[in-house]
DNA sequence: CACACACCCTGTTTGC
DNA sequence: TGCAAACAGGGTGTGT
């Protein structure tokens, strides 16, 4: 299902869950932690009473740092993964896999020279100087709201894990390229590398260890953008072709982005069970027997891949 | 090493 | 109508 604006889109979705602590774990279906090393008790065991920190994501990958530990919690969303939010009680899923539920600070503690003697469970005690230069000592109180983390999913290829951090990511994070969206994505790079391969250039967009975050819906509105043709030789590609298609993939993710993601069902939503809306603003993807935009003749779609590929052939030649 | 493919799963759509 | 095949946004392991 998602690709990297969909994932994206959860990843902010998930920042205001920063600082909490997660309570309890269930999993309900073991195949939502086939990522995660140990079984699910283990998985259930180290995630409780874990502080959660600030979501990070590459390609599309995602994980949640737990603070204080070199580790995070790691999710991928697979083809059809949801992660939803559900801060009261709600209908369960049938294809609920797995619920965290979390408290979460309702007060935010002001910033200041405090220095924390004690902490517990719900009440911080502090001391400080106030404003006439006075020392003081009080004891302040956190409120938490309870919110619970669903993962649901369909068809099972997502997963979550406990996984440590290594070089600054998750170990199974490691071998990913970084993804166009990165403001340390080399372009050059892509460009030397992508040239250097000998496969089709749709292939090596879905190379997660290339370009991460590319799947086949943006890949093909990318290749659409720059008149590319999808089993077009890398080989053959002019190094200022290669730059324009990297142009056209974040051109087009961040316009997604900006609409919410794709959706073409409930299949993909974000944390609050909603769709996007860039499904109204695709140029290729499903278009197969609809005119093309620029050129007006009929869109086409070819199996590759075992995916389909949806192009146009008169404005996407093979050079 | 780089590349191509089978496989993992469930649900919906398409075609005979 | 019923049934089977094809298809769906993913990553990974294995063989060449």
């Amino acid at each position: 299902m998602p690709e990297l604006p969909e994932v994206e889109v959860v990843r902010r979705g998930l920042a205001p869950l920063a600082g909490s602590v997660v309570e309890s774990v269930e999993v309900l279906d073991a195949r939502a932690i086939t990522r995660h090393p140990g079984d699910a008790a283990d998985f259930e065991a180290r995630l409780t009473g874990a502080v959660l920190g600030e979501p990070a994501r590459r390609g599309k990958f995602l994980w949640v740092p737990i603070t204080g530990r070199d580790e995070a919690l790691l999710i991928h969303l697979g083809m059809s993964g949801q992660i939803l939010l559900q801060d009261t009680p709600a209908d369960k899923d049938r294809h609920l896999r797995l619920s965290m539920h979390l408290a979460r600070p309702r007060t935010v503690l002001s910033e200041g020279p405090d220095r924390v003697l004690s902490e517990g469970a719900d009440s911080v005690l502090r001391e400080g100087v106030d404003g006439a230069g006075r020392p003081y000592s009080q004891e302040r109180f956190v409120e938490y709201e309870a919110i619970r983390v669903d993962f649901v999913d369909q068809r099972t290829f997502g997963s979550l894990a406990l996984d440590p951090i290594v070089d600054g990511v998750p170990e199974q994070v490691t071998h990913i390229a970084r993804d166009p969206l990165d403001p340390a994505f080399d372009d050059h790079a892509f460009i030397r590398r992508l040239r250097a391969k000998r496969t089709e250039v749709k292939r090596a967009l879905l190379d997660q260890t290339l370009i991460s975050g590319v799947g086949n819906i943006y890949a093909d509105e990318a290749l659409w953008g720059a008149r590319m043709h999808p089993r077009q030789p890398t080989e053959r590609l002019s190094a200022q072709a290669a730059a324009r298609l990297l142009g056209e993939i974040r051109l087009v993710m961040e316009r997604a982005l900006a609409e919410g993601g794709t959706s073409f069902d409930s299949l993909y939503v974000n944390v609050n069970g909603r769709s996007g809306y860039f499904s109204r603003s695709l140029r290729a993807y499903a278009k197969d027997g609809e005119p093309c935009e620029r050129c007006g003749r009929p869109m086409v779609r070819e199996t590759f891949m075992n995916r389909g590929s949806h192009f146009c052939a008169h404005c996407q030649r093979l050079r």
